[in-house]
Order: structure tokens, then sequence, then C-alpha cells
DNA sequence: GTAATTGCAAATACTTTGCCACGTA
DNA sequence: TACGTGGCAAAGTATTTGCAATTAC
């Protein structure tokens, strides 16, 4: 969290309450956000626009302090970046709900292999499992 | 693609024109389209409404002809689920371009203990890897 | 004949921008 | 004080729906 705030300090983005607010709440939630969702968090909706938290998004994304996830809804998602944690999630199809997956990642054996045979730089991926939860299949 | 057309009418679907020319785009497309690209095809563009095509996708989605993507884009993505082919993408975080993956895919094995971990149903996955591509870093 | 499908237009959802005021370094 | 930030409101982009007309089965 502190180094979160510092690398921000770093790539020359000014220390507002707005943002460290923003950066607060993605940490704390531990899971990707949709922009309607951090505008409208306890910590934001009475202390900034929507426009701004839009903003701020953008910088961090574009900085590499928080990515930008496309999960399927029609919202873009927002999670923290954070230095050796990995971001794969299982989804529900029925009720949204998001869980981060904790098991080693197997694709960078493939990512690597990728970056070697296509030359692509700056080589990331996405990971996402799509399912009925027990309950909603229960139903 | 027969056999795709057969799989509509078993569920159901009537066999339009419509019908016929968006599963025959994607398939010859061999990647994933979004709405507004398919709408504006060189087949469809003359035949349907966009809202047909949103309809006839929403359709083959719910009976799993088609598959919904995310991809990153603010617009979503549609690709056709053809029974052995595996759909990873590598995509260029500067132009865009989609390239289908044929590597064999590494998670597998993870999905069927995910399977079993948590008593997901339906469980399928998707993987993307982004960055840029030589063209693009070149410049 | 009848229920699924379609077109057109209008509504919605989410994002993005313009412009001027403000606050941080 | 200078430039990055922020608020408010308006515009943009992509999707989604209502309803009457049409068409496949």
């Amino acid at each position: 969290m502190t180094a979160t705030i510092a690398r921000c300090r770093d790539v020359g983005l000014r220390r507002t309450k707005a943002l460290e607010e923003l950066l607060g709440t993605l940490h704390d939630a531990a899971r990707p956000m949709t922009l309607t969702e951090l505008a409208a968090s306890e910590r934001l909706s009475n202390l900034c626009d929507k426009a701004t938290v839009f903003r701020l998004l953008q910088r961090l994304a574009q900085h590499g302090v928080v990515r930008r996830l496309g999960l399927h809804e029609r919202a873009a998602y927002f999670t923290l970046l954070v230095p050796d944690r990995h971001n794969d999630y299982l989804i529900c199809t029925g009720c949204g709900s998001i869980t981060a997956i904790n098991a080693p990642c197997p694709v960078h054996e493939l990512e690597e292999q990728i970056r070697r045979q296509t030359g692509y730089r700056n080589l990331y991926h996405e990971l996402e499992f799509f399912g009925l939860c027990p309950t909603c299949s229960g139903v």
C-alpha cells in the first residue's frame, strides 16, 4: 500500500485525497472493481466526482499501477497491480461473483514461448474461468 | 459449418438468411468480431439490421454456438465455438490486432482442479496474452 | 395459422471529453 | 505560480428494448 503510493509519486502523480482513497479502496477490495462501483463506494462517493475516478484510473493504468480487465461485463474492471500477486479469476456466470484464484498460474511457460517466438514486448496475460457456482446451479 | 447450422436447427432456431450469413461470416473470419463489425460486414450490412445481428448473437450465445468475449475493448467480441478448436488469443495493445494461438492450452489441468474443488458447473476459460507486436514496438 | 424473427426508432448503460476553477509541489 | 487535478455538464459509443410487421415452419 505504501509501496503503491510511492510508485505513484515516482511516476509524477500528485498525492491527492482522491488518489489515496481510490488506491485504498482497490487495495482493500482485493478484487477487480468497475468505475461505477468505485465512484459509488463509501470512501469515494462523497469525496470526488466519477470523472475524477475515471481520470485517475486512466493515469494509473497508463503507469502500470492498476490494470484494466474485460471480465465479460459491459463495464470495465480495474485491479491493483501488486508485485508478486497474481491475478487469475473464477467468475460465476449466474450471479457475477468474482473469486481470485490462488493456484500457481500454469501459463508462464507458454508466455515465455510466445515472447520468444513472436517478438511481442511487454507481454502479460489475462486468465479467467467462467462457470455456474454451486449456489446458482442449485436453483 | 454445416454442422453449426445443424446445431442451430437442433436448438430450435429458424433458418433465416441472416442466421446463415452471420454464421458464415464468423466462420470465415476465424477470429472474434464485434457486433458493430459484423453488422457492417459486406455479407450482413445490406441484409439485416444491427438489432437483428445483436439478437442472433444473443440467442447463439445462449445455446453455446458462439461465445462472447471481453478482449479489453469497449465492444464485446463474438467467436464461433467449433468443437476441438481452442480459442486463446494474442492481442497487440498497440494496433489491436488479434491472433489465435495454436499452442496446446496449458490450463486444462487447472480447470479440472477448479471443477473438483469448487463445484462450479459448465466451466470454461478465457485466456489472452497482451503485448506490443514487433511492428508497434518498433515505432 | 402461429410463434419466432425482424426493422425501426427510442431508451439505456457506461465512458469520455470540454472548459474553467482549484490545489499541490 | 505553474501545471497537474477536479467538478459539472454535455457528448460519444456500444448496447438493449418496445412494438408492430413479417416470415419460417
